[in-house]
DNA sequence: TTCAAACATGACTCTGAAGTCAGGTATCTT
DNA sequence: AAGATACCTGACTTCAGAGTCATGTTTGAA
């Protein structure tokens, strides 16, 4: 059973953890930063199982190593495999497993960290670790089994792959009262032509939410010239909550802006935005670590009320 | 990433190696017999997992050893994961993948072995390894990955499991024509009183098949004495071969018989009879094992081409 | 051209687990 | 009750691989 696996030394788990820091690190001396001791070994047990797998599992790129397609392969197998007996251990011990959700930083601030509670409650008081990243990053990393959940705009996820409806995006013009003449009134607000005289705080990296709203503003007739572009909707909302300029937040980052001292309306060019945010998951290996499709669509479902 | 599968000792290749010996043995002395050095050695290596998983493995039955719940699933999480990483070594070396195809004695014979080149084409030039076993064993085997093809008989499918029509079954009685007075013509042979007069061969441990020729035969109103009571269908196909006795068998059997020295009617009680041989996988394992379902589909075909 | 960084390799020591031997304990058969 | 079988445990030796140290090679930056 299996005989050739074992016929021949050469397969440890110790080496396949030297392979799984090197991959997961990025290169040797990430996995082993400043220890050229350890990364003498790293180096040794990669070529040690190229030898046993008969096959290359890294190649040179300049002075770095990265990963062959079948030390990609080898990666997400090994990266499952650690996984189940992490698992199986402890469900043996009698401890909730761990599960990976990702969101982008916004996102996971204002959404994903509230419900966190009872998501756990709902996966079987699970440990639960939150990662931020982009949305196209997270499907990816969704798809090779790196994270477990991923709340991600609806258009991120690979066709076909499993997801569940959180929330459609609505943004929020949020105008801080003490920037508007005395006496203006909300009708007044809401024209684009009041907009072009104040400042305000903005994206900067072009994701898709940012370029959406200064497209949004472009078609209104705004000459749209953000006094602060911020790495963050995060910083947006602080600008705003501070009174220093005005910004379009998603709904969600709005919460507890002050009626009194925040203008808040919808942002009526992006009324008809129409994206939406989704739980992601990995349909195989959310069966595989112990959680049917109906319990991720109530944690979905979780994550809405939260919204 | 897993540090605590690693950060303790106790876990390695060699030990999980010992217990899966140990599980598809049976006992620790069948998997290694008559070596008692061999046999202290696992004996150690699962408590060496048990103290490691912090769970029992293992009970005291007796004499001997049993998997406990948590060993079962320990059995069958680490099987798949030895199969993953030979299947991926494999790959790697350029060589094919291995599958295991089980079906009942005759039918392996009459059915599934003159198909094998055929199937493995299908799979991608796959090494085939038969194993002959009862429908509802097979079935099981299927369900915890270790075998992952079985022709069985439908009603052995556990509900809602994948499987693919092969053929329905068909009955033939066979009578050598040397049993025969003179001058018999067909319709004669049809009827049950003649069949009274003839020596039968049948099976005789009372499974399904067997059961359903003699009800029939009972239905009939034959009292049906079989002169020889055998292990399987290939023997009773073998004595009406030898022109010793009658017998009914599935058309698959029949197949070869000499027309000049067999006469081969329809079994008419059992023309009704309506059990049928399916393929029967384990989706989620097939899978995993890079093996779609149309690919097993046409697998399934083939056999139904080759009854 | 020189220096730094990333990785590779030779050579060595250390060690956890494999492997072995001997004998003990519990269960079952005769 | 005695003997055989299955498994367990103590104690020991062996060894594959881990770990370490030192230095080499290749690539890229300064």
């Amino acid at each position: 059973m299996f005989e050739n696996l074992f016929s021949k030394g050469g397969l440890s788990l110790e080496r396949l953890r030297g392979f799984m820091s090197m991959a997961e690190a990025g290169s040797i001396s990430k996995a082993a930063p400043g220890d050229a001791t350890r990364q003498s070994q790293i180096s040794r047990q990669i070529r040690e199982l190229e030898e046993f797998f008969q096959t290359e599992l890294t190649k040179r790129r300049g002075k770095t190593l990265t990963l062959s397609p079948a030390g990609q392969r080898l990666k997400v197998l090994i990266h499952e495999q650690l996984q189940d007996l992490e698992d199986f251990r402890k469900e043996q011990e009698g401890r909730p497993k761990s599960y990976i959700i990702g969101a982008g930083a916004s996102v996971l601030e204002w959404l994903v960290t509230p419900a966190l509670p009872a998501i756990s409650q709902l996966l079987g008081g699970a440990i639960l670790r939150t990662e931020a990243h982009r949305s196209r990053s997270l499907a990816e990393a969704v798809q090779d089994g790196r994270v477990d959940l991923a709340v991600i705009r609806q258009n991120a996820v690979p066709a076909g792959k499993n997801h569940a409806l959180v929330l459609k995006m609505r943004f929020l013009l949020c105008i801080p009262r003490r920037l508007l003449r005395p006496g203006t009134t909300e009708p007044e607000a809401k024209k684009p032509a009041l907009w072009q005289t104040l400042p305000f705080a903005a994206g900067r990296d072009g994701g898709q939410t940012d370029t959406a709203v200064r497209a949004a503003m472009q078609d209104a007739g705004v000459d749209f010239q953000p006094r602060f572009e911020c790495g963050s909707m995060l910083q947006v909302r602080q600008l705003v909550a501070l009174g220093a300029c005005a910004g379009v937040l998603p709904s969600l980052g709005a919460r507890g802006l002050s009626a009194e001292e925040t203008l808040i309306l919808p942002f009526t060019p992006l009324k008809d935005y129409g994206r939406a945010l989704v739980l992601h998951w990995n349909e195989r290996q959310m069966r595989r670590r112990g959680q049917e499709v109906d319990v991720l669509k109530k944690v979905a479902a979780q994550l809405a009320r939260s919204a």
